[in-house]
DNA sequence: TTTACACCCATAAAAACCCATGTTATCCCA
DNA sequence: TGGGATAACATGGGTTTTTATGGGTGTAAA
């Protein structure tokens, strides 16, 4: 399994650490998580290291992923040519708003003001799966967008009228405080 | 890490110094940056090197980068070989401007007063990260680019958007199980 | 001399690192 | 099958290391 997958509920603590979810933190390793500025790499590692997050563009969340994320982003970019104002604008939005989070000793990170603001973060941290990325969003504001997020779903259902599968909930939240 | 990412904004002090972010400090020194940075004075010789800083052609911002951006540079200009007039052109435009900058024991550059001028730069300057160049803004001038790239990014997702490339996640909710 | 710059040191704040603890899920064995 | 031993985690807190920033001094060019 090499996918970011279910949701978790961790505690922000006084110095604004977070626990990444032991799951998330198998599939960032897989993806070949390596240390980022902090520690002095070796000279042979070839990857950038940490975990990538930005703001969500469309949504009041954080989101996060690791090399794969990264290089999608490069992907964006590949093909535009080098050094056109164009590529520069692009660069800005995509690299620009990028934080690298290195992952502490005890699989935690520091969410910078910045992002925690943008997603309107206080003592809890909702990690949502999504496959070749997570998203960090406040619990109560996730709630909210699942719900909504279920409705599409139903509505879609009807429309095409593929009844077999069940989107059950399968609530699994787990954790501190909540 | 190979790449410039994200912003950081630092203080020019009395003497016109600035502090070059440490993560893109690991960047340079990766892509081969050569002289006394590592601490104590180093016996070797200092060769060429230290960072290229040119004025952005098309925004008040300084570019900056390593050995890596002075090759892309001489590819670029090797590229218009034939068509003379854009070359020299863009020589000037991007050689004749280009000052090496050398970083202090502790990290640190000197703005020369042409380039600080060109972006308008007073107490503050904002480091932009786009891969593999950087770019040194004037904090207020930055928020406005900022904000123009994020527009710029918003058309661009609609455009990839089928290919199933998507920054954010937007509709792909996916509560619990797969 | 005066100026510009490289070099050196000091310091506060932030980031990284290390260790301890309570809790929960897992495993082993009687 | 029950229950205690065990391992994995999230979380709290102390300690050390980086980093940004301020300022002093010597030296070489102007």
């Amino acid at each position: 399994m090499d996918r970011f997958v279910s949701t978790f509920t961790n505690k922000i603590d006084a110095k604004g650490r977070v626990s990444i979810p032991a799951p998330f933190r198998a599939v960032l390793e897989r993806d070949g998580y390596t240390q980022g500025v902090g520690g002095s790499a070796s000279p042979s590692t070839p990857s950038a290291g940490g975990i990538y997050c930005y703001p969500s563009l469309d949504a009041a969340a954080i989101d996060g992923g690791g090399e794969k994320l990264a290089q999608k982003i490069d992907g964006l970019l590949r093909g535009l040519a080098d050094y056109s104002d164009e590529r520069d604008e692009l660069s800005v939005a995509l690299y620009g708003d990028v934080q690298i989070l290195n992952i502490d000793g005890d699989g935690r990170i520091v969410l910078p003001e910045g992002l925690r603001t943008h997603a309107g973060l206080t003592g809890l941290v909702t990690f949502v799966g999504l496959g070749d990325k997570f998203q960090m969003w406040e619990p109560g504001a996730f709630e909210t967008r699942r719900k909504s997020a279920r409705e599409k779903v139903q509505e879609h259902r009807k429309l095409f009228g593929s009844g077999g599968r069940s989107v059950t909930p399968s609530d699994e939240e787990r954790g501190g405080g909540a």
